[in-house]
Parts: structure tokens; sequence; C-alpha cells
DNA sequence: CGTTAATCGAGACGGTACGTCTCGTCTTCAT
DNA sequence: ATGAAGACGAGACGTACCGTCTCGATTAACG
């Protein structure tokens, strides 16, 4: 993330702590992985990270924007765009990284957070911000790339292509609970895509 | 729904009060409608639907069982599926009959749910057995229809078609808050269904 | 007290379990005697009562309104006023008797409840309404008696000769810590009584 | 006061500020006149006198040591003892010029301090080494020279008779809340005072 | 027709988590 | 070294809900 800290304001005051903060996102991880994410409470947060319970509060506005950040730390490595000069080639692999991304524990914290997403708005509104749309981004750019070497059917627009691609990631991932895979990359490709 | 009480046990005592169930799930439907899932309380519901708390419980297990029948209440008219003789206009009709169900009460009732869904585990076997089960095999049945008369490419599962659709649907519904309209069933349907 | 339930409204819903309130009664009286009115919150009240934090709320606005009714309780046994005939040795068993009742645990209390009514004025009228008012009404009737046999000077008046009398007890109590006893109860009524 | 900082170490760095000294004592006693003891907090006391929090923690222990040394420059004009050949008269004096000082001011600086000396040990000792105990000391000199001169009855133990004047003082300050005036300096003298 | 028993509205109960507040300490930069 | 500023660990506060329990009052079916 890193959005957070705009404006520093380093000057008076005792600076704020950094090691805090990673602690506590660590803390996060744990817990959402040991616990499940209502199975810890703020005070558990605090006293696992070994801080107060205003630090975290100091940071972040609740419990899923901690959680939230802890997703963005330990998902940090960008699920990369490569190009072998086959852009539908260069979509499956991109398919089969995101779903490989998908471990138990940070399927739980997607889990967590896109149910808090439903019920406040103004998390939603931050889920989508900063984590969503760079998501959304990365595989636009890919679907692009296809569309422009003629790999995709003349008929779609991207924007839905990009809608069912990840459409049916996440339905998978809140509503069925059916694996993600690489077979299922594959189909998922050829359904959308193969001439 | 339905299924909770097929032996009514009609014995002694006091009968089970049709009127307070009905009341109750009209609560849930207006108060969902009014201040969210999370803005309102299982006291306030039984206030407003004028019970006591405890016949809540007696009839469900807790709030999203509630919310989840008031929902089967709310959407009881079933998508039908249209026989045209062309099955991809089929499917362009049972698709755009699905997003027009979705005006923003019954949206969000299904956030709610969707919610809930991710955080309770045995909620969600119930949500999918007594909701998303019945709409997905309709929707099969549709995409069956459309791969029997050869207008579905060759390469993808019929299985891997349902989840592009109703994932592009629910990734809408629950991700990117993008309106379900005509336009983008169409454009679904040309994403995925062929030449 | 027993003031406290003027309206009982016995009617609708579960009455209010008088054993809870007893059970919190005793906790308080044993934790001020065990850690000190500043030694326990809320939340160890209500564990070592077996109660929930809400119940205490139920019953009483705050921390110093149960100790000041467990207080009560403790100090049940009221003052008795004797009848010897000789108004003055009546006021010294009293003095004496009112002397006796301050072991540690009693003191302990009134020191927190006094402590508490100076920086809270809502307690300090129900502390003197419902403990010292009482107190001073024996008191003040013992007086009066004296004065009617004859046996006070002619110069004061009652209510200064009870100031004098109750106050040099909490100066003690509150201000010196210098001990009461049957010495200083003699001393104090030959200071303002004898002829 | 004053007796916290006996050797100024003049030594190397910044000297300490008087001015925030003084600005916090009068920032103390402001505050606890228009809110009340409990109604500020250190930091609101540092806020007010423009100082930080830790600046008040190197000049004194805690908010009562503060209010304490407030209180001590609120009033600091001693009470004298006047010798007019009529030591009943002087000791009239003494008690009129004492209540005269009660000023509501004062008298909420003083309950603050009897307050806190209730609940903690260290700070009742300060209390009465720094403020009760020569206060009693001016009362029994007073009270010595009356009994010298035979205006006193032969009963009563001079330390007696100081805590029932005393007594009934701080009795009506912190526990019946009545007031002090020159009546009830008499009516007290006339109490204890004679024939 | 009285008895019996389940359900009703109401609301108190034992719990748990919340987010805020205050305490006294610690850590920065500027004097 | 001390100043103002303000973050820190700690922990109590009072509130909001949860799901359960306990009242008196209803309302059938059973005897």
């Amino acid at each position: 993330m890193g959005e957070r800290d705009l404006t520093p304001k380093r000057g008076r005051g005792r600076p704020r702590d950094e090691a805090a903060r990673a602690a506590l996102l660590q803390a996060a991880i744990d817990l959402v992985g040991e616990r499940g994410y209502r199975g810890f409470s703020m005070e558990d947060l605090a006293a696992r990270a070994g801080t107060g319970k205003q630090t975290i509060y100091r940071w972040w506005a609740g419990k899923a924007e901690v959680v939230l950040e802890a997703l963005a730390k330990q998902a940090e490595r960008q699920i990369a765009i490569t190009s072998t000069g086959d852009p539908i080639e260069d979509l499956r692999t991109f398919m089969k990284a995101t779903f490989a991304a998908a471990d138990p524990t940070t399927v739980a914290l997607l889990k967590a957070l896109a149910s808090e997403a439903q019920v406040d708005d103004a998390f939603a509104r931050t889920f989508r911000t900063r984590f969503i749309d760079r998501r959304r981004a990365a595989l636009a750019e890919c679907v692009a790339r296809a569309r422009a070497a003629g790999n995709l059917p003349a008929g779609g627009a991207d924007e839905v292509v990009v809608d069912a691609l990840f459409g049916a990631m996440w339905y998978r991932l809140l509503i069925t609970g059916t694996p993600l895979d690489a077979v299922f990359a594959d189909a998922l490709i050829d359904a959308i895509g193969g001439p």
C-alpha cells in the first residue's frame, strides 16, 4: 500500500513506530491463518503484536483495514505479465499464476475482506482502490494484448472478458467453493478465448 | 424454502404463529433495504416485526438464515427458461431476466448473504443448497441446450461456461459494484458464445 | 437500601435477578476488602460475581453506586440508640458504637465513597440521601434528648453539636487518619458536652 | 511548597522554564474551577498551559500533586493569629478567617485533594505534610492559648478540641456541603467553648 | 369444560468485542 | 538538558449485540 502516509508531517512529536505497524500486519496474517477472521478480536491482535489497542486505531480504521493491508503485504509478489510472443499463452500463464497464489491463508483473507466489503461501503471503496483495481488493470493489460494480436473473438469487449475471467475466479472463491487450478484456467481461456 | 417444518407436529399447545413468521420476513426485507445488513440487530428485527426475540430463534438459526428466507420470498418468481428454438437467444433471455431481478433490495439481500457465507461455513452450505444450486442448475440447462445445438465453441466445458456467466454477474455484484443490464448480458454471451 | 425498586413493573419480561444483585454486592465488599476501591474494575466485579457487565449497569449507575449499596448492606446493623436514663451516657454509647463499626474494610469503603462524592456531584447526592442523612438523624436524636435533659451547655445549637461530633469522626477518617476509639469518644463528649 | 527542587542543579543544558511551571499551576486552578477535578486530563492540562505532558511529570508526580501546589499558591495568604487579649475572641477570629478563605475555587481544590488522598496513600502523606499539618498547628496554638487563659472547659484535651473544630469544617466541606460562615464559626466556639 | 402444554411478547441474563479515553513513558526536533 | 509535540503499551470504561432463559398471558388439543 504505502498511500497511507501522503503527508508524513515529520516534525514534532514522536514518530509513528513502523515496527509496531509491521508487527500488527504480521500478527494479522498469523491470526487469520490460525483462527480465521472471526476468530480473533482487536484485543487479541494487539496482544499478539505486543502493542496497545489504540495503536491499531492510529494506523487503521478497523479490523478489515488492517487485514486488507496484511493481505497486500502477503501478496506483495505482484503477478507479473510474461511476454512469450503468444498473447493467449501469456494470458493462460497470468491466470494460472493468479490461481496459484490462492493458498489457504490467502483464500481466508480474501473471503474475509470480500465479506466485509459487502456490508461496509466505506471499506468496499478502500478494498477496490487498494486491491481490486490494480489486479484488474493487470488482467486488462493481458487481454488487450491478446485482442491486439487478433487472438480474441471479434464480438466481445475487453472489459467484459475481464469480468468473465476474474468473475469465474471470484465466483468459485466466494460462492461455490470449487477449486482454482491450472485445468480450470485453461478451460476458462478456451471458453472465452480461442478462435 | 419451507423445508424447515415438514412435520408440523400439531400436538398440544399453542400453534406457531405464521403471521409472526411472515412479519419477521417482511421486517427483514425492509430493514436490509433501509439500513443494510449490519444496520440492524436481532432486537431491532423483533421490534420491527412486533415479536419477541425467541420467536425468531424458534424459526431460524440466526440473522443470516432469516434473511436467506426473506430473499427466497422476495425473489420467489423463478427465472423461467424460454424455448424460442434459438438456444443462444434463450440464453440471452435467461441472463437478462436474471439481471432484471436484481433490484436494489434484492442486491442488498444477496450481498448480505454472500457476506455471511464467507465467514460461516454452516450457513455457506445452506446458502448453496437452498439458493445457489438451483439457479446454477437452471443456467446449466440453458447452456446444455446451446451446446447440443452446436452454438458454443468446441473447446469449453459447460460447467466452465456457467462459472464464467454467473461469475461475471456475482463479480459485478460483490466486487466491482458495476451495474447489471441487458447490454452486459449480450456482451457476455458474445464473449463466451461463439462465432 | 430498597428505595431502588419503587416501580417494580412486574409484568412482562424476565424478572430482574435478585440473586445476581446480591452476588454483586457481596463481590463488591470482598473486592474492596482485598484490593481496595481502585484495585478492581467493573469487569473484575462482574467476573467475581459471575454476572455480565451489563447486569451491573442495569442495577447501578457506576462503581461508586454499587459500593455504596454494598456498604449499606455491610453496615446494615443500624446503630441503635440506648436509653439508660442518662442522655449523656446514651450519647457516649452511641458514639462508641459508631466508632466500633469502623473496621478496616468499612473504613476502606467509607473513604472510597467519600472520595467519589467529592468529584461526582450526582453521586454526592445519592451518598447523602442513602447514607449520611440517616446516620446524622440518629445522632441528632441523641443530641436532642441530651439537650432536653439539660445536659448540654446553653449556648450551642443541636445541629452544630452534630457537626462537631460527626465532623471530628470524619476528619480523623479522611484527613488525619488518626484512630477512632472509646477514649476519643469520651474526650469528644467531654469537649462539647458536660457542664 | 517548593521543597521539591532545593538543588536546582544548574549545570549544562537548557534551564527549567519557571514560566511553564507557573502556567501549569494557573491552568490547574482554572480547570478545577471550570470543569472539576475529574473534568480534565493531564493532556488537557498541558494543552491549556501550552506545555508538553512530560514537563508536568518533570515537576510533579501526578495530577493531584499539581493541584496541591496550585492550592498552596491560591491560598498562599496564611491565616494569621490575632492577639486581642481575649483568646476566645482570637479563636473566633481565626475560625472566621479560615472559613472566609473557602471561596468556591478553593473549595473545589480542597475537595479534589481530599478525594485523591482517600485512594492514594502516598499522596495522603504529602497532603498532610504540606497542607494539613501546618493549618492544624496554627489552630492548636490558638486553642492552647485559650486553654492557658482558662477559657476552655476543664474536661477536654486540646487535640480533641482541634479535631472538633476543624472536623466540623471539613465535614461541612466534604460530606454535607452546608456553608461555612461567621454564624457557624460563632456557634461552633459556643458549643465547645466555654461556660 | 377444565387441564395441559407449547408458543407468544417482553426483557433480563452471562458473555464477548467494540472503539474511546486516560495514564505515565518514550522518542523525535528545536531551543 | 529541557522544551513542545505526540505516539506508545497498558488497561478501564460504558455500549451494543449475541443467543439463552424466565416471566405471565394466550391458545389449541386432550381428557
